[in-house]
DNA sequence: TAGCAGCAGAACAAATAAAGAACAAGTAAA
DNA sequence: TTTACTTGTTCTTTATTTGTTCTGCTGCTA
């Protein structure tokens, strides 16, 4: 599973795994010794040590709270079994090819800001959709599908390269992309120029800024 | 489970929660004291403040056998398992008391569009926070506190009577609450006249209209 | 050999917990 | 109302628990 564990580090965060839920408070040093068979927690605490570097369990610093495990490491065993979550694929900006991003996460998210249909989850960069509520640093869910009816917001791929998140008109020899910006234009192309990806069917803005 | 508890608290939070039943009144001290096998009030009372301030329990000033769980508490009993959800209370409307659901559902939420203290989602109606980017419409997820910084954005109850989703700046003699909305104006009150009862931490809108 | 993984134990500092004194605000009885 | 008592609150002092660092030891392996 993980690499760069030692043999007794695997077999300490296994247990704490398997005993998460066992434990009414997240354990001490001196409980884990116990279990462990050991006498000494400066023994111990190497290994904890070694499983905090890795990002696999956390140990607040100095603080006696005991020996939790990362969210990320809760997500290793049933990281799958939460429907309600979808991907975070990326980044979108206008005119440039979508930033996919090294690690997709998921997020989780509610039933009314998604459909049946595959969706996955952008975020904005730029001010391109402002009048229509979308800023710099929103997440944008976008259903998958490559047909959309006019006034549709859709993330659009323009020449293979360019990707965009635009309202759409589709005419039988022109296809427009309109930014809700007053200050820019609408872009005309050939249809054939313009690839649909997918159609915006929520958003989403945080107002702490952690992010 | 709550992260920031040290055992004792989390001790007494827990046994608080198994006899709120039990108890015709709430407990005082001197009785709790008894019941975790304490000798002194003032122990006790160190635990007690700590839970204060994590929001779990209540205890109006000075008041005797005051102490009480906190809807929050409550609420984390039956909804342990799924720490993703924000209960959706009802609707907000600018001038108007919140109109509360009659059926608490529970919306599933992305960690980035919450805090770590108390939530809830409300529905917000009317255009008062239109430049902002907040349509009519849509969800807004609020932290559950009694004050804030200028330049928030804060669920706020002028006169005991009207919610409103608004900017605030607080001065010593004046509270303001702006919209972001150039056809409305700042309304200013009395500091007294104002409570605030939540902060504004995340935002969603949903395109495809179906609710 | 050198190097690594692992264990035990000592020692230290910070966090946590407890007790008790003292005081003020609330409560109830006279 | 006055008085006595209870309860909540704050503070200081002391003790205990816990996380952390170090040193020294053992066995294993390239």
């Amino acid at each position: 599973m993980i690499k760069s564990l030692t043999r007794k580090q695997q077999e300490i965060f296994d247990f704490l795994l398997q005993h998460q839920d066992r434990f009414s408070h997240p354990p001490t040093l001196e409980e884990l010794c116990a279990s462990m068979g050991l006498k000494s927690r400066g023994s111990l605490h190497n290994h904890i040590k070694a499983l905090i570097s890795e990002g696999l369990i956390e140990a607040p610093e100095r603080k006696q709270r005991g020996i939790r495990l990362t969210e990320y490491a809760k997500q290793m065993i049933n990281s799958s079994d939460d429907q309600s979550a979808l991907p975070f694929v990326g980044f979108i900006a206008a005119g440039k090819p979508i930033e996919a991003v090294e690690n997709i996460t998921y997020m989780a998210i509610p039933e009314q800001l998604k459909t049946q249909k595959p969706c996955y989850v952008l975020k904005v960069k730029g001010d391109s959709m402002l009048e229509q509520g979308i800023y710099d640093g929103d997440w944008v869910i976008i259903e998958q599908r490559c047909h959309a009816r006019n006034g549709e917001i859709v993330v659009a791929l323009v020449n293979k390269s360019e990707a965009t998140l635009k309202f759409i008109e589709q005419y039988p020899h022109e296809t427009l992309l309109i930014p809700a910006n007053s200050t820019m234009e609408a872009m005309r192309y050939n249809p054939a120029q313009v690839e649909i990806q997918g159609v915006l069917v929520g958003q989403m803005r945080s107002y702490t800024k952690n992010h």
